[in-house]
DNA sequence: CTGTATCCACGTGGATACTG
DNA sequence: CAGTATCCACGTGGATACAG
């Protein structure tokens, strides 16, 4: 049993059960889907950023969130936030191996959603034509 | 320009910029990063399930969220919903075409999460240890 | 069995103002 | 520049009851 499916199969099974409520599993993939995460560590791929640069590169960001989303990433190990104690002060943030590693899956994930938002949309309209009311989002 | 990286450096761009609120790729990532998304997907990823089967196999879901899950994933062509007019109903869900290119994805995501999440359980009490009184999660 | 309908608690995320 | 502190609106998700 060297890569494969094998881990993947034998996943599911200690998820789903009442002796583990929570695998990891969910851990990293709602921190992955969350609002902002992805976008920032897309943009800490091309490298290093300062705070400001993070928020201008990524549009419509507030200055809340941007510091929540690298709080985060920095308290799952993804992300490394440097302090240089200047006046004023300098931050930059860029990924760990740990975050580079992720990075890669993130944007296989990205190019996915890139090819295929076309079908998504068209399967969504299909959807919402042949059910005028429902309440789905 | 076949594959590799041209995609997603071209991908952050449209997405940050005010004429593109929305490129796409937070669609896919909020439905895979939502709870439940991904034990369906990776539980019918092992073949066709009924929905009692599906609760069954993933343990804590209410069936509210089931059915919004599965209606979601539907409307986004990632799986496929027949009835069987028989009494008492019959429902199977299957996944999509499109559905099982994802899988591969998730599964990989998967792999990751349960590879590292050693790391980023590590990763978490050190920050919380450096920093007793933070209110991230 | 396969849902729908209601009600509700909670967390996420946005806007704004203020600070070292 | 790089945050922190409030306040608040909204959506998600859970519990429960009911229905086809």
């Amino acid at each position: 049993m060297s890569q494969g499916h094998m881990e993947v199969t034998a996943l599911l099974e200690p998820c789903g059960k009442e002796e583990h409520p929570d695998c990891g599993i969910r851990d990293v993939l709602t921190r992955v889907g969350d609002k902002w995460s992805v976008l920032v560590i897309v943009e800490l791929a091309s490298g290093t950023r300062r705070f400001r640069e993070l928020q201008r590169a990524i549009d419509g960001i507030s200055q809340r969130m941007l510091t929540l989303t690298v709080r985060r990433l920095e308290r799952d190990g993804l992300v490394a936030r440097t302090v240089f104690p200047t006046v004023p002060a300098q931050v930059t943030y860029e990924l760990t191996d740990l975050g580079s590693s992720l990075t890669h899956l993130v944007k296989q994930l990205a190019d996915w959603s890139l090819a295929h938002r076309e079908d998504i949309a068209n399967s969504r309209t299909d959807y919402d034509v042949a059910n005028p009311d429902h309440t789905i989002h």
